[in-house]
DNA sequence: GTGATGACGGAAA
DNA sequence: CTTTCCGCCATCA
């Protein structure tokens, strides 16, 4: 393949790594708001990216909670505002 | 090369 | 509120 299309889609990589790095504690991002255009990448990058990254501050559009109860505690202990087994976006997001 | 899949999202029913 | 369906990007069989 071209070396252009690998930079491009590495450089997507290391953006999308810096934005879920820079989450501050107490809030979250929600995959869509890490990369609109691919989501599911961002779910990948995730999974297969074993930085010391703060995974536990990324949740889906509509608030629920991807890796289950282990990430919602986790969420709990930074304060996060829940809204039952959901994540209050309105509140928690961050800018 | 094709087709399925995943820590997804949004629209439609 | 729920389920279904389709689009999205990169990987893997």
């Amino acid at each position: 393949m071209k070396r252009a299309a690998r930079s491009e889609r590495e450089s997507r990589i290391a953006g999308i790594i810096d934005r879920i790095r820079d989450i501050p504690p107490g809030s979250v991002q929600t995959y869509g708001d890490i990369d609109r255009t691919a989501p599911r990448l961002v779910g990948r990058v995730l999974a297969t990216t074993h930085q010391g990254l703060p995974w536990h501050r990324v949740i889906r559009a509509d608030g629920s909670i991807p890796k289950g109860k282990r990430q919602r505690e986790l969420l709990l202990e930074e304060g996060v505002p829940m809204r039952g087994d959901r994540v209050d976006l309105d509140r928690a997001r961050a800018l």
